[in-house]
DNA sequence: TCGGATTCATGACGTTTGTCATCGCGAGGT
DNA sequence: ACCTCGCGATGACAAACGTCATGAATCCGA
């Protein structure tokens, strides 16, 4: 009889989180050894109890889950990460596999596949949703430099040119033609628009 | 020995409504009669059952969390109606409350939480999340006109003025009034900054 | 080592926004 | 009856924004 399958949780939703670890408790070759709020605590947590797999949400309060995954590739190279989510964009897919991590699903899943992937992973196998991979292979790369990403990113928040001049220490000038190149790949309207698709698609 | 409370619980995450619907269950006096994935089918669902207490999640395809409370206070009176959310904005609580919604949490709470106000809920009590309801306060009512909302609603995509206009069959120089009175009722430099502070507040 | 891509900058130009004053109309309140 | 408020519209003006041409420095792969 093999041992059970060490377990952290990952998840800044208590109620998720104790519904979810009381869930894969509940089979019997599964078990939640740690669970953490955020990514920052999952990080010396699975280190401490030396977790098997690592269930991480994508979207947590400070390491998202996908920063986890690489810390963890890093300082627990034995673990291996699942990440689940609510929101599947293409481009979170692509850097979470950059990540090194082996399973990628929505949380529109059932949960005989989440304990199925527990177990896959485990076994050294990968699983992402099928669903995410079509779409992440359709949309296909970020066609934005990391400078544009880094300045679209800051336009996000709906501030004006100046202000995304001064905190990302660019004239303004730069920062327009940033903008306008990254309209342009994007064929976006203006930069609202342009946010909105990157975000769309997990480039920002 | 009174009967179990009959449960209704719509979340269109399959993951997270079978963990909570196994949590709850768990429970001797509460019993999960029927789930949904979309407010749209939640209603009929939640008659046919003829339920003692929805638990809704807020964001749901089709009709959300709130719209479904309204129906149900309409078609099926006597049944309480529970919201559970992830993003907590004051004006969602107070859309919510208006629907004679008896209970509103986030999901960071605890299980041993949901469990109490399903049953406080039932007994004819009420409860909202205190830090909730403290940002529902401090926030106050949203300052704008049914239509410069519209507009607003609008505007977040990102569309130009020429759009939003076509799209609310407006003359362009009227969308620019009311988004201009928007802007200032919000204190934004801009449109984009005034859908974001709106959004955060619930009131789009 | 050479070309290409990326980064950063400037200036000029036209278009889109944001602001403001002003108007008419209808609904609701005192 | 009057006043206020929300709705819809126009026109004019200034500021912000998007586009384009252009240039220089750096870095990387062929």
């Amino acid at each position: 009889m093999t041992p059970p399958i060490r377990i952290l949780l990952a998840d800044d939703e208590l109620l998720i989180r104790t519904a979810l670890s009381q869930m894969l408790d509940l089979e019997p070759d599964l078990d939640v050894v740690a669970e953490a709020p955020t990514g920052t605590l999952a990080v010396p947590l699975a280190i401490k109890h030396a977790v098997d797999v690592a269930v991480l949400d994508l979207q947590m309060p400070g390491l998202d889950g996908i920063a986890v995954a690489e810390e963890l590739a890093e300082q627990l190279p034995d673990c291996r990460c699942v990440i689940v989510t609510s929101h599947g964009r293409p481009g979170h897919l692509k850097r979470a596999l950059a990540a090194g991590v082996r399973g990628f699903l929505p949380k529109t899943t059932s949960a005989a596949t989440l304990a199925a992937v527990v177990r896959s992973v485990h076994d050294g196998g990968r699983y992402v949703d099928p669903e995410l991979a079509a779409e992440a292979i359709a949309a296909g790369d970020s066609p934005l430099t990391p400078r544009e990403t880094d300045v679209l990113e800051l336009a996000a928040s709906g501030a004006p040119i100046d202000e995304i001049a001064d905190r990302a220490s660019l004239s303004p000038g730069t920062v327009r033609n940033y903008l306008s190149n990254a309209m342009t790949k994007l064929d976006a309207a203006n930069r609202h628009e342009a946010c909105a698709i990157a975000r769309r698609l997990g480039w920002i």
